[in-house]
DNA sequence: TGAATACTTAAGCAGGTACTTGACAATCAA
DNA sequence: TTGATTGTCAAGTACCTGCTTAAGTATTCA
């Protein structure tokens, strides 16, 4: 239970908002303001989103003047990827587990 | 932004309690009791969070006279990777573009 | 039948999340 | 230096989450 990392990840990412900001970033850095023109929502409601996604690891940003400049921070995109994959590949393993013991018992009962 | 479905299956991995019985069923079925007992907490809040996992697909249950055995359906999990794994692809894909650029502007520099 | 097991529902509460508007700083360009 | 741009902070509201305890239902076993 010690991956608080991962709650503000998945908690980041569970959100359409910032999910469209991601895909937005993946394309290359961006201010606040080019985050914010195309959501159905005020600027300072798309800062706290913003703030979110800053505070799971997922996108930095730094400001330079009066504009902040924000970028993906591939690293928690990676530990959530893996995450997930790991219990995919965990489940698909003990499935075929269960295959090998259905294979063996169907086996036995030919004999 | 229609992916409602996303919405609720990283809502659902955002929450340690729940990675937790999503770690435990990956190792196969489960009844209600058994994904709570190691739980620290009551056992309706534990059907909360079940119920907040079977919501999202990640998990499906039947019961069988006053048994309910539940268990992964892997559908949502790999959605949810794929989702991830795209984004970083396309940032990885677009860092190569602007390493090509820097190159590029390099070699300009140079002649 | 009567007790134990395995859930299920309901009511209630504390704290968190997602917005809003309005006011205000800081920077840049004319 | 004035005005536009870009971002930030604060207060307030409405709704959502995660838990509790208490009570109830359905099923199985002795």
């Amino acid at each position: 239970m010690l991956n608080y990392q991962l709650d503000k990840t998945f908690a980041a990412l569970a959100d359409p908002t910032r999910r469209a900001m991601v895909e937005r970033l993946v394309q290359g850095p961006a201010t606040v303001c080019e985050l914010a023109k195309p959501l159905p929502m005020s600027l300072p409601a798309a800062m706290l989103h913003l703030k979110v996604l800053e505070g799971s690891g997922l996108v930095t940003s730094q400001k330079v003047g009066r504009v902040r400049t924000c970028r993906i921070d591939p690293k928690m995109l990676s530990q959530a990827e893996s995450w997930v994959a790991d219990r995919r590949r965990l489940w698909e393993r003990n499935l075929d587990r269960l295959g090998a013991f259905l294979d063996e018992t169907k086996s036995e009962d030919e004999q």
